[in-house]
DNA sequence: ACCATCCTTGACACTGACGTCAAGTTTGAC
DNA sequence: GTCAAACTTGACGTCAGTGTCAAGGATGGT
C-alpha cells in the first residue's frame, strides 16, 4: 500500500457523528465537515464518493454504539429497573448536547422527504434491532408475566413510545415532561400486583 | 383599496398548504410554491414578505383544519369508540397522499435544526391545543372512570403516541402497523370491564 | 534512491435557492 | 376619464452547496 490515508478514519467519523446528529443531515454540508474533522473536504469526497455514503458510514457507527449502551442500560434485575433504565438511556441520549441533539434516526427519516432508500432501510434495521432487543429483555422467564402485553405487543409499543418523545423533546425541551411520560407508560405496561 | 390583489387567498394558500405539507418546509421552494399556486414568485414576496411568513400562514390554516376535524372525530358516545375514531382521523390524515404525507407540524419541528422560535411556538400550541382536547372528551362524566389514567395523563400519553405514529409511518409505510398500535394503546388506556 | 500509487489541496464549474427591484399593469375612488 | 395606490412580472444579484479536477505531495515497497 502506496500513498496512504492521512486521517484517522475513527476520529473522523466520529467527529462526523457528533456533527450530523447536531445540526441533522440535510443541514450538514461537507464544508461543515471538513471543519469539524479536520479533513479537507476534497479528501471526504476521495473517501467516500459523496455525502449520503459518508453518512451511511457514520450512521453504522452510531447504530452500533447505540444498540449496545441500550442493551447495557436494560440489563438489570428487574423489569421496571431495566425499562426505568432504558428509557433514563434513551433520554440521556436526546438531551445531551448544547442545543440538545435530538435523535439522529428519528431526525433523518422525519426530516427529509427524498431519502434515499438505502438510508430508510438504515433506519427501518435499526428500530428493528431496537425492537428486537426489548422483545428479548422483556421475555425474561418469570418477567413476561408481569407484563400487561405480550413481550412482542409491548416491545413494539415501547419502541413508538420512544419515537414520540423524541417528538415532545424537540417541541417541548422539556426532560421532567419526558421522564414523567416514560413512567407512565411504564405504570402501564406492568400489571398491577396481585397482593 | 386601489391595486387590489389578484389571487384568490384562501385557494393559494390551501395549494400552499398541500405542497408544505408533502414535501416539508425545508424542500419546498418558493418556486415550487409559485407553480402550485399559479400566482408568482414576486407577488408571493410582495405579499407575505418571506417563506417565514408565508408558513405561519398556511400552518394556521392547517391548524384549524386539524383540530376541527380531531374534535369531530371523537365527539362518539363511547369512549373507546372515541378513541378509535380519533385515531383513526389521525392516521388518515397521515396516510392521505402519494407519496404518504406524514404530519406537517412534525416534519418540521424534527426536521429542522436552526427553527425560527416563532414556529416552534406555533407547533407546541397545536400539541397543547390537541391536549386539551382530549382532555375535555377524556373527563365526560361517567366516562372519565373507564380509563386507567387521570385524563390528564391520558390525554398527554395519547398526543406522545400520535407522535410516535407519525415517526412509524414514515420509517415502515405500513398502515396495519400503525393501527395495530393504536389498538394496542386503547387496550391499554381502558380498565378492563368489572364484569 | 527511486517510483508508482494513492492521497491532499485549492480552484473551479454548476446548480438551485432566496430575496430585490424597476418597469409595467390593473384597479377602485373621485 | 383620470390618477394614485397597490399588485404583477421577469430579470437580476448574491450566496451557499455539491461534486470535479489537475497539480503537487507523501509513502512504502523494491
Amino acid at each position: 500500500m502506496v500513498g496512504v490515508r492521512q486521517f484517522d478514519e475513527g476520529e473522523a467519523l466520529d467527529k462526523a457523528l457528533t456533527l450530523f446528529w447536531q445540526k441533522g443531515y440535510s443541514q450538514t454540508t461537507m464544508q461543515d465537515l471538513a471543519e469539524a474533522t479536520g479533513v479537507q473536504r476534497g479528501s471526504l469526497y476521495n473517501a467516500y464518493g459523496d455525502k449520503e455514503t459518508l453518512f451511511l458510514r457514520v450512521f453504522g457507527v452510531y447504530r452500533d454504539r447505540y444498540v449496545d449502551h441500550m442493551r447495557e442500560a436494560m440489563d438489570k434485575p428487574g423489569l421496571r429497573e431495566a425499562l426505568e433504565s432504558f428509557f433514563g438511556f434513551v433520554i440521556k441520549s436526546m438531551r445531551t448536547g448544547a442545543p440538545t441533539r435530538g435523535c439522529l434516526s428519528t431526525k433523518t427519516v422525519v426530516g427529509i422527504e427524498e431519502l434515499d432508500e438505502s438510508i430508510r432501510s438504515e433506519i427501518r434495521d435499526l428500530l428493528d434491532e431496537i425492537e428486537a432487543a426489548l422483545h428479548e429483555r422483556l421475555s425474561r422467564p418469570g418477567e413476561a408475566e408481569q407484563l400487561a402485553l405480550s413481550p412482542q405487543d409491548a416491545a413494539r409499543l415501547i419502541v413508538m413510545h420512544t419515537r414520540g418523545l423524541v417528538v415532545i423533546e424537540r417541541v417541548y425541551r422539556d426532560e421532567q415532561r419526558m421522564r414523567s411520560m416514560a413512567e407512565l407508560l411504564i405504570q402501564l405496561l406492568l400489571k398491577p400486583k396481585l397482593s
